[in-house]
DNA sequence: CGAACATTTGAGATGGTTCAAGGGTTGTGG
DNA sequence: CCACAACCCTTGAACCATCTCAAATGTTCG
């Protein structure tokens, strides 16, 4: 039903951090920082760089370890034995990776294109967490964030057209990417696309180039610039915003 | 693209009962018992009773209140303009309801048929949480099931055909509600779970026939029974299990 | 009994898929 | 720096899984 695409290995830098540092520092910080609880994490991380198409952790293994991703995209997926795939969630810098586990993760992660993430052993995170409320809020805070996220999607794929689908998905992207200073939004493959959003990547190609001809976005390959974003949010059908 | 059911007014018992024994219980408990945390929550709560098809909340409304199902289906509703709805998810006795809301619901709750629930005021919640990091970790842990559910959701919705979709469901129900002792299992109504599978009432009914005919299930109105678990494990395409 | 509602079934319409081919782009090695 | 290979993207045409519209048949309950 779908295409499937081989992955190119990853290029991850091994880690040599201590976890034991969490336990300290939840004490330290009995009164939370006036900025954000999470800031607290960054010293129990470690940078890493993940090349174009490499995988972050495997769907079904052990989560010892969770990231923020620092520049690139990463999609999460899910694979079907047949080969049919679908992309959960596109994750862009600042957003948060692999929290949300249980004790394996029940999805895939990969670089989209070349990445650069921070990782956390996750016994450390759970320590801090254990002992300072506040990032424990904040975890649950964020976690809580991304099941709103998934049921715009359930939203999204139950219900929507194809067109409708490209169109919030649009949305999404300029609104969470960031748009550069042209405007102008970096752009996953057709096919990623397709298997986010429950369609084939000639249909996402056509409706892509439908909005195109309609006047609401212009196309260059792997970017698009928003040209009528009214348009675009009466065809999205966003209820809030 | 898909019918509407009028909703019938909720039979919700107005509550009467504190938060601020949150914080004494949180401070009491240092020690989590050696049950389940959450339990620690009941204390809490207010009996309360919603009669079919009633409301719970509201999309939008400010959560003020969760809930633990006691008996009874509760339905999770997203609701578009023109009338299209998708049901997130079926909740059943002994689930967490609206614990996930950031400030407001981002869908509805409604009763399937008559519901008997057990609501707790959100900042006394929060309070205990605060306090009590096995409490703090427990409801994280639930928002992350809630998460996992709902990427196998995406997955359905994105890439499974009809009678995968349908197998998929049946199986889910039946592990979770738990069938009676005759091993048959309550459904909702046809459109209920057609716009909780991305269908139309009528694939369901024709596709839930299917699986009759081929020796599947037995079906009976609102009851089915699984007569053939790994046929339609089969069908289903579980990776998991 | 009768009204409201849930389910089934049929027949035709269709949005999106599938299969197929051609054109663009990018990077790489000669 | 050109030429080829590997992708990605686009476009066309036929097909089909599911939807839509329509009607008949339960079923439930006041």
């Amino acid at each position: 039903m779908q295409a499937q695409h081989p992955i190119t290995t990853a290029t991850a830098a091994p880690m040599t951090r201590a976890h034991h540092a969490a336990a300290q520092i939840a004490k330290a910080a009995t009164a939370p920082t006036a900025t954000d609880a999470l800031d607290l994490l960054d010293q129990l991380g470690t940078a890493m760089r993940v090349g174009e198409n490499g995988e972050i952790y495997a769907e079904g293994d052990p989560a010892l370890y969770c990231y923020r991703v620092v520049s690139g995209l990463v999609r999460t997926v899910t694979l079907m034995e047949d080969g049919r795939r679908q992309i959960s969630e596109f994750l862009m810098p600042g957003d948060l990776l692999g929290f949300d586990a249980l004790d394996s993760h029940d999805n895939a992660a990969q670089a989209v294109g070349t990445v650069q993430l921070r990782r956390f052993p996750r016994p450390a995170v759970e320590a801090l967490s254990e002992g300072n409320p506040a990032v424990a809020r904040r975890l649950r805070q964020a976690t809580a964030a991304k099941l709103r996220e998934a049921h715009q999607q359930i939203l999204l794929l139950g219900r929507k057209t194809a067109s409708e689908r490209i169109a919030s998905f649009l949305l999404v992207m300029a609104d969470r990417a960031g748009a550069d200073t042209n405007g102008r939004i970096a752009l996953p493959t057709r096919a990623d696309m397709a298997d986010h959003l429950g369609l084939t990547l000639e249909t996402v190609s056509r409706t892509l180039n439908e909005l195109h001809r309609a006047g609401m976005i212009k196309l260059a390959r792997a970017m698009v610039e928003i040209s009528d974003r009214p348009a675009l949010a009466a065809l999205a059908l966003e209820t809030r915003h």
